[in-house]
RNA sequence: GCGCCUCUAGCUCAAUUGGCAGAGCAUCGGACUCUUAAUCCGCAGGUUCUGGGUUCAAGUCCCAGGGGGCGCACCA
């Protein structure tokens, strides 16, 4: 870091051009953290022969005769300005700045009187000019309305709402790097899905003009993900942004972005101790422990966490002891009895599911892993190698949130294929959300599959998660919103 | 999609039982040589979300619509 000798000036203002006095280009010599960082050990009154440019908004000015104070804050924090009419050029055009410009100033780095390290100013010039007010210098912004649709206002006067993105984007650099150093290769792959699969959900449509072709917004990149493991590629992931058709809330945002990876040769198990493990040192990283507090409540990340049963948690916290050859009008009986709704095609594993669902979930902070789901309600997971009828499947419940959810996938062409037929049975019988045969899948699995465990981790919830919001619209820059008017 | 709540100046908020729409901040003008949300004086700023209705009189009550929030449903 150069300070001393920066070029104080940026380009000179007052050419022509369309904004006469706005310069083209700016060239700051430091930041207001590296000025804090740097000259903090001053004392009151001291001068540190120390000249530096910084850029930034002007968000608090205080005029004091032939003095003023301001405060300018660049994307790394705040430095106070300190002009005065014999020294700063254009002092009258200084005091006339609005909050909110965005100005370049060039001085020595001082620390006044009164004890504030500042930046006096001895020159400067405006960058761009606010034309709207900011809003309240000391509430912000409270309609979050407003912070949503404005949000490049928002970031500049909501506490945390810059350090959230900021961490967001850590958090997305630390998940690439620990899964790069473990050998996993980060692909791309469709957006647009001649079939939509890999989830059960109701997908977007759009249409593709020259090929007169219905496509879907993909719900999931897990198919394609798998036949690159087909294809040779062991160890792949996707950042991928999916998109589904459903309702909003504050952990549900129609596009949002969801990690998935898989492991050729692992099985859920391994996956697993991977999820524990990355999740783990992202909390190290970002706040260097694993012992959070979210939503006001404790919780622990350190490995390892705790594994359980479907079935075990059903009898925990619903104090239930069932399977799937349990009768089935006891199964009926008992979540109509507990006001859960029954449809004719569900089997037992459904009405398991929706009894783990209502009883067990709502109760589970976690960390913990939720084991083994019916076979029924799981077409893409394997065949559990021990308990006929349920799959090698489990989520991640932390926070009280699905985190994520994994399986060892099921590899056997002919079994998929099954399971895709059945759930077109449901779609027959109007699961707008039951997936359909996917042929160009079924031909890569009689391709070769080997034993493969994959993984799909919801990257805004983890978000979330480390950073102690509690919705979704904190942590995605510019949510879906119904547009103004 | 359904239910509940909410919408007043650029921003944050007031407005008694239905009785002349107000304040702070920001903006604009003025004062002030060490301020920290500076302070002080002054000016200006409004389709009270929109459209109907009741009433002598509606920000306030009623109906419809719109935006947003929360819950339910769906899901990650």
């Amino acid at each position: 870091m150069s300070e001393v000798d920066g070029s104080p000036e940026g380009d000179a203002a007052g050419s022509g051009g369309d904004r006469p006095g706005i310069p083209y280009r700016f060239e700051p010599t430091t930041t207001a953290a590296g000025i804090v960082a740097r000259h903090s050990g001053i004392a009151d009154g001291e001068e540190t022969g120390v000249v530096v440019t910084v850029a930034g908004r002007l968000m608090l000015r205080r005029d004091q005769g032939r003095l003023a104070f301001g405060d300018l804050q660049d994307s790394t924090g705040r430095v106070q300005l300190f002009a005065m009419q014999k020294s700063t050029t254009d002092f009258e055009g200084f005091t006339g700045l609005h909050l909110g410009d965005w100005i370049g100033v060039t001085g020595e780095v001082i620390r006044t009187r009164r004890g504030e390290l500042s930046v006096r100013v001895d020159s400067w010039v405006r960058l761009a000019e606010a034309r709207r007010s900011f809003p309240d210098k000391w509430h912000g912004i409270t309609d979050v309305d407003v912070r949503y649709r404005q949000r490049y206002v928002d970031l500049w006067v909501s506490d945390g709402a810059r350090e959230t993105f900021v961490a967001r984007s850590r958090i997305f650099s630390a998940t690439r790097r620990w899964l790069e150093e473990r050998g996993f290769l980060e692909v791309e792959t469709p957006v647009f899905h001649p079939i939509p699969g890999g989830a059960l959900a109701r997908p977007f449509t759009t249409h593709h003009n020259a090929l007169d072709l219905e496509l879907y917004l993909r719900i999931a990149p897990e198919l394609y993900l798998k036949r690159l493991t087909v294809g040779g590629f062991e160890r792949v992931f996707e950042i991928a942004r999916v998109f589904r058709n459903e309702g909003i809330s504050p952990r549900h945002n129609p596009e949002f972005t969801m990690l998935e990876l898989y492991q050729a040769y692992a099985d859920y198990s391994d996956i697993m101790v991977l999820v524990e493990e990355l999740v783990a040192h992202l909390a190290m990283d970002l706040h260097g422990t694993t012992k959070l507090s979210y939503d006001g409540r404790e919780l622990d990340l350190s490995v390892p966490w705790r594994r359980a049963t479907m079935l075990e948690l059903l009898e925990e916290h619903g104090g239930i002891v069932v399977d799937l050859d349990t009768d089935m009008d006891m199964l009926v009986g008992l979540c109509t009895e507990r006001g859960i709704p029954v449809e004719d095609h569900y089997g037992p594993g459904k009405l398991i599911l929706e009894l783990y669902e209502k009883l067990a979930e709502p109760e589970l902070w976690g960390p913990v892993f939720v084991t083994d789901y019916p076979k029924e309600v799981s077409p893409l997971s394997r065949d559990h190698r021990e308990h006929p009828g349920w799959v090698e499947r489990f989520e991640g419940i932390v926070a009280g949130r699905e985190l994520c959810n994994a399986f060892t996938e099921l590899v056997d062409p002919d079994e998929q294929r099954a399971r895709f037929e059945a759930q077109e049975v449901g779609k027959a019988a109007g699961d707008a959300e039951a997936m359909v045969i996917d042929e160009d899948y079924l031909r890569a699995l009689e391709y070769g599959l080997p034993p493969t465990g994959g993984l799909g981790i919801g990257m805004d919830r983890l978000v979330m998660l480390l950073t102690g919001t509690t919705t979704i619209r904190d942590v995605i820059l510019f949510p879906t919103l119904r547009p103004e008017q």
